[in-house]
DNA sequence: ATTACTGCAAAGGATTTGCATGTGA
DNA sequence: TCACATGCAAATCCTTTGCAGTAAT
């Protein structure tokens, strides 16, 4: 399947916005990533293959992107990370010593969002939930 | 019990460190606030209260006061927050659509946590979780 | 008397914005 | 054609840093 699905395009055009060679470039580029990426790792896989893009393209992009909701964004540490938005949600355990992000199955979550709407009444991002500590390896040094 | 706890100074100075009227200034807004802060927002109380004081000097305490584990801190929309440090653990439920912030209790989160232990051998940071979503008010709008 | 701490101002990095130009539909 | 999108450069925002002076112990 292609990064620029038909249906992906049309909801495009339905709402008046274009497909410009850069925004498939950007694209396609944060797919390939298949991780979160920040705005600059965007601009010089970008750049490499079109220097003439400009960052602040980049960044309108990313945030149009973020709005069709192709791509997801997660902040961590004061970067925002980007990265392409899954059929199904799935979250991160991000290690705070090492930086390692290990997938998340979402089923351990279910109960907990359950639970918090059942309790609170509020209702969960489910998109991309980013949860901080030590992994394995960096709590037992050793 | 007064914000500069006899232990907490003690501590200080055992560890070479001062207690200044800055860092007490900017500990008793932190406490006032009850709430979450950001820099800025400390900086517009301490400097009601005493114009000589520099933002320069916010962010440093802010960070000391955090290495001292007498604040957490946590990351939203690109900004850094900051509240006292509680002795027990409690989270945030954040609406992202009016910045409303729940306390989630954490007991809730305690069968998580288990989990995510026993089956990533990743411990969570206890210290502060917080969790985006809609407000029961938010997502009912009417 | 030390040396941690502060204020100032400048630097730094990330992101946003105004405006003229370019281009997809 | 013409509104959307881009590139450029300047502006802005938040935070950090170097340095000389101040003050807590």
């Amino acid at each position: 399947m292609s990064v620029t699905s038909t249906s992906f395009v049309e909801r495009l055009r339905n709402q008046g916005y274009r497909l410009t060679p850069q925004r498939h470039l950007i694209l396609e580029v944060i797919r390939q990533a298949r991780d979160h990426v920040t705005p600059e790792q965007v601009y010089n896989a970008v750049h490499a293959q079109n220097p003439a893009i400009s960052r602040a393209t980049i960044y309108r992009t990313l945030d149009f992107l973020c709005e069709m909701r192709l791509v997801v964004a997660m902040q961590w540490g004061g970067h925002t990370y980007y990265e392409i938005a899954g059929e199904t949600p799935h979250h991160h355990l991000i290690c705070r010593s090492c930086g390692r992000m290990l997938s998340l199955d979402n089923a351990l979550l279910a109960d907990l969002i359950a639970a918090i709407d059942r309790q609170h009444h509020f209702t969960i991002d489910m998109d991309h939930v980013a949860l901080f500590g030590l992994c394995a390896d960096c709590r037992n040094p050793d």
